[in-house]
DNA sequence: TCTAAATGACTGACCGCCCAGTCACCACCC
DNA sequence: GGGTGGTGACTGGGCGGTCAGTCATTTAGA
């Protein structure tokens, strides 16, 4: 979708661009980001800017999809499909709670298609987003419950809705104020947000999402 | 926060004001939300609007604080607070789905606090927003330990915080584009959102929330 | 190998539009 | 006629997108 142009310019220079890019349009959303402003930090001429894509649209649509495509890799990179869901989980609480570290600004930009005023881009970006994460999920569980690690009786679709959505949350909670503030508030944490803090978060969660999925039988503890 | 010119006009006056006010900020978002147009659909002149608010982040901030306290009487309204947690959650979502229904703009505007850009608002609405639930959630579930309704090796912040993450994504799928169609792909879900379907779905969820709650022992089914 | 022409990526001043906030004026009421 | 609330044209700044011109690199011809 971007010009041909892009492909072209040294790939350095591309990569210090849609870093930028991401970085601007996740402090500032994407109506206040100024383009004139995203040129002086990547370096490059406002014009050029239009030598690489049509519209500010189209570079916050390539911006937004390259930070999916970086996140799906950070995320799902080092999982083993033949995993159980519980371990899966883990990975994945684990994996996105490092790249949302490392990488906040995709984050913030998934969290922005919800924003008023932007459901132009959630008609073209929603799906694509959440289709594979959904169909994964789902797939895993149903998987599992014919190898019976998961209760036989659970509903394969909603399960996967509300695991997910505390996914989001939780991710949500380590990027954006509004979601700090909240936790902060729900959990009493006083201090800085440190790494121990947020692991024995994820712990705590991957085990509540266990309890619901393991199937009913005499507890091992 | 507001002028004192604003408490001397007509109520139904203001009342339309405020609604308006809410549903634009809701349509366009804080900075794409034009006061000029404010004013047409209010039926006032934008000298006006001046005349009762400082600024348009005043305004701003009024709208949403008006439109907290609506939504807390409307949810919490007809609440009994003897009520157990599982009659507490169930009133709670039940209720909160039908204002989602009848003011989508106030849930909108709850979730674009978390918009890049609008950290100032959440900086001094967050707390106020969220403050209330956490605190009330958190009462009735160590209360209802003490009853003996809930399973007493619970971590009361933490379910809070669950829970209540549940709540928000599960209304963001009533209001917002992008969570609604997550909801229908997560839960295949073809037709329209009818009531019925969302009554169902809140069914799930509190039932999912009670077994989580409940405390061991023989089941009754 | 040297030079000249052609190419196209790059640039930033500029245009036109938008919009928050102002203010001089108006209308109504006591 | 003084005072209060209401009004909308106006101002100043900001920003998306343009385009005529620059210049480094490549190609071609001798």
């Amino acid at each position: 979708m971007p010009k041909d142009t892009l492909d072209k310019i040294k790939p350095a220079k591309r990569e210090k661009l849609l870093s930028e890019a991401a970085k601007l349009f996740a402090q500032r959303g994407f109506n206040q980001a100024d383009m004139a402003e995203l040129a002086g930090r990547a370096g490059v001429a406002k014009g050029s800017l239009y030598n690489y894509f049509e519209s500010k649209e189209e570079l916050y649509l390539y911006v937004c999809r390259d930070g999916l495509n970086r996140s799906r890799k950070a995320v799902y990179g080092g999982l083993d499909p033949d995993w159980d869901v519980y371990r899966q989980l883990e990975h994945v609480f684990t994996q996105g709670a490092a790249f949302a570290r490392k990488h906040p600004e995709y984050l913030i930009l998934y969290l922005n298609v919800s924003s008023a005023g932007l459901e132009p881009f959630a008609e073209k970006l929603s799906l694509e987003v959440e289709k594979y994460t959904a169909d994964h999920l789902k797939a895993v569980l149903a998987r599992d419950i014919k190898r019976g690690l998961v209760r036989p009786d659970l509903l394969v679709n909603q399960s996967a809705f509300w695991i997910n959505s505390l996914y989001i949350v939780f991710l949500a909670s380590l990027v954006s104020r509004h979601f700090q503030i909240r936790m902060r508030e729900y959990l009493e944490i006083t201090g800085r947000l440190t790494k121990k803090v947020v692991e024995q978060e994820i712990r705590r969660t991957v085990e509540l999402i266990g309890r619901v999925l393991a199937p009913p039988g005499p507890h091992i503890s």
